[in-house]
DNA sequence: GTTGTAGATTGATTTCGGTCAAGGACTGTC
DNA sequence: GACAGTCCTTGACCGAAATCAATCTACAAC
């Protein structure tokens, strides 16, 4: 079931019969697009299912296609050539992926659960989005908003220490992963599933995977946080994490 | 004198007498505004100088303009409320500056060089451009391209050791920093004037300005540069800064 | 049940970069 | 020239996080 809170603004058909009130209102809202051109662009997109740990883009490929996530987590990820790895961006249903209007990519992407995407070839995407300014305007704002937040995340990476850092990764994934029903729009999640292992999360951080595993402990041990199972957290006192976030 | 390379694609009208071969030929390349058009934009902005060290926005502002850098550089800070700084990017000649779409700025643009910048009304802006969509397909590619050099200076802050980032941040300068002529493409500079002071390095870094000082001494040592003066640096060689940045 | 395995935790130790502190080198003013 | 101020460098020391090295746990296969 997809998150009916995101803006749906790439639509593939099959969406429709998911959640029709959704779908009509966030077109209307978001997409700006008429019907027949909704029709258009899903055409060109084909729907594609990835495995948790399939990849969908190699760093460096040549940029051949974007897609929109329709279910599922994925990462965006950079590394050196010595196999050091850092998560650069994570995509969320109805987030968009690859890089329009450019030769390569500049991370790969890889999913980190079951996802579903509908896939576009880059050169078809460029033409249509071209012709539908009210599309560009839409990608625009969405890619200035992912630029805000990888602003927001470079100040974590340069100059937060690790319980910061957790903390602040915490009280992002209980807002980023709130599950509420269709069309609610309630707060921050109190308890969540990661979509992401230890290491991941490191790789997100900028740590070490045992450094993370001694700050997750030290939060359950001050009552922090509940840790049910590996990816499970449940809040338990949303100001202590606050403080510490820096 | 502004640096022709770069395309210029929000002018101000005192830019035509700079260099009109430069202006018409960018105008027409990389704009997509016809003539008039570009006057509309160009009589809503306003000129403004900004002296070294001086804030053009500052952080949780009112995102009220939004601005184009005519000449110089600016930082784009963000900051703990315990006073620590990352520089999370860097406005150069022709670079956009601000937050089109949006309502708060999520960073403090200061100048680091005196500068002379075009501003606008954000609101102003904003009509402009979602009536050209030329306009805000340029400003689209900018935001992907910067987006992408912010992911990769995300693997920096978190996965780079010292030694790493001021090679990286050298090599990222000598291409950035190229002075050539006006037209004419040539490689990355040997040898450069740095627009940061070492806290300022260290702020893009994520570094204290001790680590930063010892590094340069460093590749001073080993001759990798030289550095004539506190804000002049030579590239000495240049394979050698390519191995360390890893 | 046993075994195997990948992921996570925990402990011991090291190290890189931060912190604290002192001194040096430009720059500008008088 | 003397001085003041700012920025930079250098040294001594410390500490947070990395590294190295065992386990431990959850879970799947048999």
């Amino acid at each position: 079931m997809h998150d009916c809170r995101r803006p749906v603004w790439l639509v593939h058909p099959e969406w429709m019969s998911a959640c029709d009130t959704c779908i009509v209102r966030n077109r209307a809202i978001c997409a700006g697009l008429e019907h027949p051109e909704i029709t258009a662009l899903s055409t060109m997109g084909r729907r594609r299912s990835v495995s948790a740990g399939e990849p969908l883009i190699w760093e460096d490929d040549d940029s051949l296609l974007v897609a929109n996530v329709i279910e599922g987590v994925l990462k965006l990820t950079t590394s050196t050539a010595d196999g050091r790895e850092q998560i650069v961006g994570v995509a969320y249903p109805s987030d968009f992926i690859g890089r329009p209007f450019g030769q390569t990519s500049a991370a790969s992407v890889v999913a980190l659960t079951d996802a579903r995407v509908c896939v576009f070839a880059r050169n078809d995407f460029d033409r249509f989005a071209r012709e539908h300014p009210e599309l560009e305007h839409k990608l625009l704002e969405r890619t200035l908003a992912e630029l805000d937040r990888t602003r927001a995340w470079m100040m974590l990476l340069g100059r937060k220490s690790a319980p910061e850092k957790i903390a602040t990764f915490l009280l992002d994934m209980s807002e980023r992963l709130a599950d509420n029903g269709c069309m609610a729009h309630i707060g921050p999640a109190r308890q969540f599933t990661l979509p992401f292992s230890r290491q991941q999360v490191a790789d997100l951080l900028g740590l070490t995977i045992e450094t993370v595993s001694r700050q997750f402990t030290r939060l359950k041990a001050d009552g922090v946080v509940a840790l049910p199972s590996r990816r499970d957290v449940e809040i338990l006192d949303r100001g202590a994490l606050e403080m510490l976030a820096g």
